[in-house]
RNA sequence: GGUCUCAUCGUCUAACGGUUAGGACACCAGGUUUUCAUCCUGGCAAUCCGAGUUCGAUUCUCGGCGAGAUCACCA
């Protein structure tokens, strides 16, 4: 049996966003579950909408995702290039095929002529079919105009899709579409064709708005005598708030756009995957090997599904948790606050440990920890809204301060000492820890939250939290 | 309008033709004797409608309704 050989095939055109991305991820799995090839190509024959850094673009976030490919651009291989306008002269040999064949013509009509006959189609409330409307007779194709295919064998066409089953569609979707636009370069529907048949690619996965497009792709393999590969055409990603197709217009955000909210790339790749799969268990957390090998293409759903970003965080949060504290660091680069860039690697190791079970996405990290790298401005309305807090008075407040910061001047600041003298103090002062711990902590942090008081003490440092809590001191007696 | 596809909790999904229709997110309540979170318990909540096949249908067939895709010198 040959081997497996999967491709990636985006246009440069802008970014990548998290609905395109989903038809990289398949058939990467399905190459690396196989030992197979992962090709990646650019297809860029759309000049008017080609924009210059996109390719960049598409390389940055696959890499950051750790989909890797063997063949391509930036790798080579030994059916390239692996750029569409690169490979004009592939598509010229195969075109002169079909023209020697008899299954190629020049189109005479103008764009303007065209677009005449779809709407006359239209008004008689018909279909367009251009070769309803296809010449008589035909000048040599010189290359100034379209050429377009002509469907020789008008029949109903049955196939198999990997995903959604057995297929079929009428004659209705049969047309004599264009192959070599006017400006020399070819459409999609014919460069795919050609490409995929050069490079071998065995399995052709992609979104299924191309499933009415498919016989057109069947009657031009027969033609050119090329074996289809095996199809599979994945459900659509879902706009979180609708029901349509999730699409740049409407505001579907491009992988890069998580990862700068702090998205992990596991977490992407296990959302992606989960988007339309599953292996029947109850897992939800799947790691990159994981899903390598138990992905398959025959457990990919039928329907579409919405993007939920509440999902997104939630695997988010699990995946922090699940990472190494040395993982989770080399990922929270770029992250932290400014005044952390002081800090060393372990000291900031030591408050990402801290942190880390509070933490849903990487971005939160300034919100979580800049109070242990710089001075916290305080907010004593913090203590005024605190239900617990709210009904003492300011001597009670510095009187409650003073007596911690006696307390804690003889503790040997490690996290278990500093528990026991915390626990002495609420005997002494005969107060709840709701109140004393609260007043405490906000003292020392003005946060709305924090680690445990005593992790957070103890990472603070003896002379840290004493010059903080004299500074809450002063101010309240004031 | 033509062609094509899809259909289980609000959302993501599971269920050889036989289950009290399962899990997860979200939400609600409680616990983990400091906040926030983590973690643990529990709760709420679904087979689009109608026929047919069958002893038995979420599952198979047909018809509706609904939703989506597509009908480019875009991919």
């Amino acid at each position: 049996m040959t081997s497996i050989r999967t491709r990636f095939a985006p246009s440069p055109t802008g970014y990548i966003h998290v609905g395109n991305i989903r038809s990289a991820l398949f058939p990467w799995l399905l190459a690396r579950q196989n030992k197979g090839t992962f090709v990646l190509r650019i297809e860029d024959t759309d000049q008017a909408r080609f924009v210059e850094g996109a390719t960049d673009l598409i390389i940055d976030t696959l890499n950051w995702l750790g989909i890797d490919w063997d063949e391509g651009i930036n790798k080579g291989g030994d059916y390239g290039p692996y750029i569409q306008t690169e490979r004009r002269e592939h598509y010229l040999v195969w075109a002169q095929k079909l023209i020697d064949k008899g299954l190629a013509y020049a189109d005479p009509y103008s764009e303007d002529e065209v677009e005449k006959f779809r709407l006359e189609a239209k008004a008689n409330k018909k279909a367009f079919l251009y070769r309803d409307y296809r010449p008589t007779e035909t000048t040599k194709w010189d290359g100034t105009q379209p050429l377009r295919f002509k469907v020789s064998d008008i029949k109903r066409y049955s196939w198999h899709d990997e995903v959604m089953g057995d297929l079929s569609a009428g004659p209705e979707a049969l047309d004599d579409f264009i192959l070599i636009k006017s400006d020399g370069l070819p459409t999609y529907n014919f460069a795919h064709i050609v490409d995929d048949a050069e490079m071998k690619i065995t399995h052709i996965i992609r979104g299924l708005e191309y499933i009415p497009s498919i016989p057109k792709y069947l009657s031009l393999y027969e033609a050119l005598e090329i074996e289809p590969p095996i199809m599979a055409c994945l459900p659509h990603i879902l706009a979180p708030d609708g029901k349509k197709k999730l699409g740049k217009r409407d505001g579907a955000k491009s992988v890069q756009e998580y990862r700068k909210e702090g998205i992990l790339p596991e977490t992407m790749l296990n959302f992606l995957a989960s988007m339309g799969w599953n292996d029947g268990t109850e897992q939800e957390i799947f790691s990159r090997d994981e899903l390598i090998v138990k992905f398959s293409l025959a457990r990919v759903q039928r329907s579409g599904a919405r993007f939920d970003e509440q999902r997104l965080i939630w695997m988010n949060g699990q995946w922090i948790r699940k990472l190494s504290l040395d993982e989770l660091y080399d990922r929270s680069e770029g992250f932290w606050p400014e005044p952390a860039n002081q800090a060393t690697e372990d000291r900031k190791k030591q408050i990402l440990g801290l942190v880390k079970d509070r933490l849903k996405t990487l971005a939160d990290i300034p919100m979580m920890t800049s109070y242990f790298f710089a001075e916290p401005t305080p907010d004593f309305s913090m203590i005024e809204t605190n239900k617990q807090l709210s009904s003492l008075s300011h001597d009670e407040i510095s009187s409650l301060l003073n007596s911690a910061k006696n307390a804690l001047a003889n503790s040997n600041y490690d996290a278990d000492s500093l528990q026991n003298t915390l626990n002495e103090l609420l005997e002494t002062t005969g107060q709840k820890p709701g109140i004393l711990f609260s007043l405490i902590r906000l003292a020392v942090s003005w946060a709305p939250f924090s680690p445990a008081l005593n992790d957070t003490l103890a990472a603070l440092g003896h002379s840290t939290v004493e010059s903080r809590l004299d500074s809450a001191i002063t101010a309240t007696t004031k």
